[in-house]
DNA sequence: GGCCCTAGTGAGTGTATAGTCACTCACATG
DNA sequence: CATGTGAGTGACTATACACTCACTAGGGCC
């Protein structure tokens, strides 16, 4: 089916560009509320031309949590190796820190709540299952914290996602008072927060 | 425009029952995913008929949503009434175990979780605001725990949700145990755990 | 020039869906 | 019986969407 070739074709680059365009796209819509019009158009290309690159609509919201992962696990491991001591607790962290970071853009991380919710559709429920299996082990075995301590960061960054899903950073009332405390965030124009 | 009676009028009954089938059907697809016509459906009506007790789609999903959070709040009150102590931390465990219970169905649960992903709508965004806002400070006011606790309690919450929509408690791998440890949850089929 | 292979598309198909509107029917009251 | 009111619906509109297919264009190779 596929040619060898020493470097990715022409093709290979297109389904790279257009797996990038349905993170940022879905993102913003969620599996149903996202037509496949809407990410040909972010890619510049026709709609056809997307089914000929993947076979279905579920197919590419899957390849696109895929690629989403694994930035995911990219950044915790770039954490870890930024932790200042290789202590469990610190390793975390640490890790917690990238992570921040990395969802500043807030793609990544809405791609995971439609994701959640989306997972009526067996393929993506599955996909879901692997990349929080890859995270949390990932996590466990780079950090060597105790199970509770990973428990805790998953649960954590579970609140944070709640938190930027409501934009309670900026809400000033009690109660956003008591959920954000301690959570790291950045601002969309950048600025980092505790 | 509505006449004052002392019982509810039959529209105000159909009302009901359309947001309680609302409540079940949206749980089910989620927003985007679900057509009115299947809400109709559930409730046996026609959905013309579910346009003239709501104006549009995004207002019936905004009053089963309502009608979710008013579900949760009743089961901490509940939870709190059930404490065996007074102390801060058996009422937070109380009410937890209160909310495991009511999310056995899975309906209030996975309604919250489509909320999460449609906060695109500001309509649902604003509803989901003030339940989450209800539900905190209701959990903060009632048990007297500090911030720290009820943050912690809404965390694992988020982390159940997570859990329960990736049908982890039945999954045997070390990821699994890792993040349900602990998290009391109840089998569709009736049988605690944890 | 002629051949071929692959990237890419225009134009469609069948179906679903939010919302509307003119209408019917049950029933309560005088 | 006559009449009015509100519950409830059939049939429709306009649009959007997932997916298909026959086709073209461009560039390497002889």
């Amino acid at each position: 089916m596929a040619r060898e070739r020493v470097s990715l074709s022409t093709a290979e680059a297109r389904r790279e560009a257009v797996v990038a365009s349905a993170v940022t796209v879905f993102a913003r819509g969620g599996y149903a509320g996202t037509p496949i019009t809407a990410v040909a158009e972010h890619a510049r290309i026709s709609p056809a031309y997307v089914f000929k690159l993947f076979p279905s609509k579920v197919s590419l919201f899957v390849a696109a949590l895929e690629r989403c992962y694994e930035r995911i696990v990219d950044a915790l491991e770039g954490g870890a190796a930024r932790a200042e001591t290789p202590a469990p607790a610190d390793v975390l962290h640490s890790m917690g820190a990238s992570y921040a970071a990395l969802i500043a853009d807030r793609d990544l991380l809405m791609l995971q709540v439609h994701a959640q919710a989306a997972t009526g559709a067996p393929e993506i429920a599955e996909a879901v299952r692997r990349g929080i299996a890859r995270v949390t082990s990932f996590a466990s075995s780079r950090s060597r914290a105790s199970a509770d301590e990973v428990q805790q960061f998953i649960a954590y960054g579970q609140l944070c996602h709640l938190l930027t899903t409501l934009d309670a950073f900026g809400v000033d009332e009690p109660w956003a008072a008591t959920l954000t405390a301690g959570i790291r965030h950045h601002w969309p124009e950048g600025g980092e927060q505790t």
